[in-house]
DNA sequence: AATGAATGAGCCTTCATTCAT
DNA sequence: TATGAATGAAGGCTCATTCAT
């Protein structure tokens, strides 16, 4: 029943994921997961002994995921670097606003008191992968003379450390959605050509 | 016995920011303070009735602190914009690297979960007067000749987001001294004059 | 397993009794039901998560066999007036006297604090259907010719206030059985035809 | 200063009274009484070491104006015996119905705990004092011809053990006065001479 | 595999009582 | 006498974790 045992898994996993964007990490409680899956508190615990274990699941799945657009956006190369950037930043920018299902928090709070090694630091990885990324294409777009810079991987860190800004400010503060835009347009502009 | 009682007073709020630096926000109990205090459990409650009042009395010391030390900082007109912007940014890296006594962790895992508005957020205000603070001073250099740059607020609202994303990534990720300066300086090269 | 858990339960409101019984009702902690349970703190609150959930519920078993026993009595028309008259206040004094499991005054306590409608108020049920009972009664006993009353309601009253008041001194001062005896003799006295 | 010290006795009486008249007895907490009167906690100690030596003291002082009252109500031989035990009866019903500074609830919930023997035990003596004025008065109403009774102390009896039961049914359930008034009158019926 | 009752550690909070001043 | 800060025991409640079925 390897199958059925898998299916249970992500069943739970699914059911987690909304209770951990709702409450964040240390707020949810087993009771919490039980209530949400159909299932019992005993059988909870035969697949994930605790928060931490199902949170970290959760976790992968989540990244595996965005990584799984992420890559495919940056493989197609029909688009143009510009298009493509805007689609990018579209992205991030509904990873920032988005309120369902959005365990950023929980993330954060997990972070904050679990250290782990670079290697193995999902927000690393998902930052350094969206730098290449961004990195990948402003070099595009200057080659198609789409775009100017003189540091693409400067611009690209800079992009993605305002991102993460953005990113925590909206979840302790309120920003609107226009903040956003704006910030990620200053940004853009330069990376506009100067006639 | 006011004057004794506010020494009291004190001194909890000094032990206490050292439990929340040590231990964020959510994951401090009555018990953690109380075993730092040399006071008994009833006798915590004569000063403060929750770990959230006491995160909130702790926060704002805090933020007066940081005040005085910013506007003292804005409002010395002797030196150089240049050497102004570096002398707050080398505060800002401090403030990003600091281990001891710093509440940066804490402060965020309170405000993701309590909502207060705009006016009452005090990561805002110091959001916001950070960014008073650099555009007045980038303003200062553009006049002086020091800088160039067309839109001083833009830029000022750049740096601190950048700046809230490299706090954020280096409680969460670990972040080399290197990696911070490196960051900064990409963002002051758009302030040189070009000739 | 709903069979095994009611059983619990009972058995939870029986142990309970007892304690609401020996220390009526503000005195009793959860902990002192825990002690004589056989049952763990967590335990407990399973079936019960307060003092004030766990008296209702014993006043409510309480009541309940309370009116049943009233009501057989009162409607079995096998014996004559007198005589039911006479197993009535047997069963009434039987409740003043009861030494062991007897709640009336955690009862009392409960309801000098926690004022509720008269119509969910057992305390004045319980008064009001022993009213009704002796009124029945009375009557029956006019018309056999065993009692003479003009004021079949008025006796019924008076004899149950004065039950009340003999409930309220034995458990406030000590009542000998005598002085009960004497107390209900005297009110029979007044039913008796004249000659 | 023993008269000083009398005089803040007597004052922190005054004012307990009224928070055992409001909050029964068990409900009653130190801070209570130093909250209303104007002293500290320490020099509550000073006069009385706990709330049970406070409620004693307050009690004592009740049951010697009660008694003065009444001792004075019987004494004064000038009225009519008929208007005399209406008198009385107007004071029972008004000691049944007073809504402020009535220290019965208390009264009741210390004496379900605290077994006393019946010569230290007030309720008692109460009782046996009204008992007894009654039953003088009545007869009294015999030897002027303004009552007929055959037994003036069962009569009597009667009588308080009702007005306890009309007591602790107003404290319990909600009585309204005419309830009070017609259980009163049901009794006075009984003393009316028949022609 | 699955259930859910049961446990007990641990945190929160209140309050009678003490004691240095 | 008088103060009120301080103590610590006691009770309330929750929750991760176990275990018999």
């Amino acid at each position: 029943m390897g199958e059925k045992s898998a299916q249970k898994k992500k069943h739970i996993l699914d059911k987690a994921r909304v209770v951990f964007s709702e409450k964040g990490y240390k707020n949810v409680t087993m009771k919490d997961i039980v209530d949400v899956c159909d299932i019992s508190r005993g059988g909870l615990y035969l697949y994930f002994s605790s928060t931490e274990e199902l949170f970290l699941a959760v976790l992968d799945n989540e990244f595996d995921e965005d990584d799984e657009e992420a890559v495919a956006a940056a493989l197609s190369g029909e688009a143009s670097a510009g298009d493509m950037l805007a689609l990018f930043l579209k992205e991030q920018k509904k990873g920032i606003l988005r309120k369902k299902n959005n365990i950023t928090i929980a993330t954060y709070e997990y972070f904050f008191n679990h250290k782990v090694s670079s290697k193995d630091n999902p927000l690393k990885k998902q930052f350094n992968t969206a730098v290449t990324i961004v990195e990948k294409l402003v070099e595009n777009g200057i080659e198609n003379g789409e775009f100017y810079c003189e540091n693409p991987l400067g611009f690209a860190r800079n992009l993605m450390y305002v991102v993460e800004g953005l990113k925590v400010m909206s979840k302790t503060c309120s920003i609107s959605e226009e903040a956003i835009d704006n910030e990620l347009m200053y940004i853009l502009e330069g990376l506009v050509p100067e006639e």
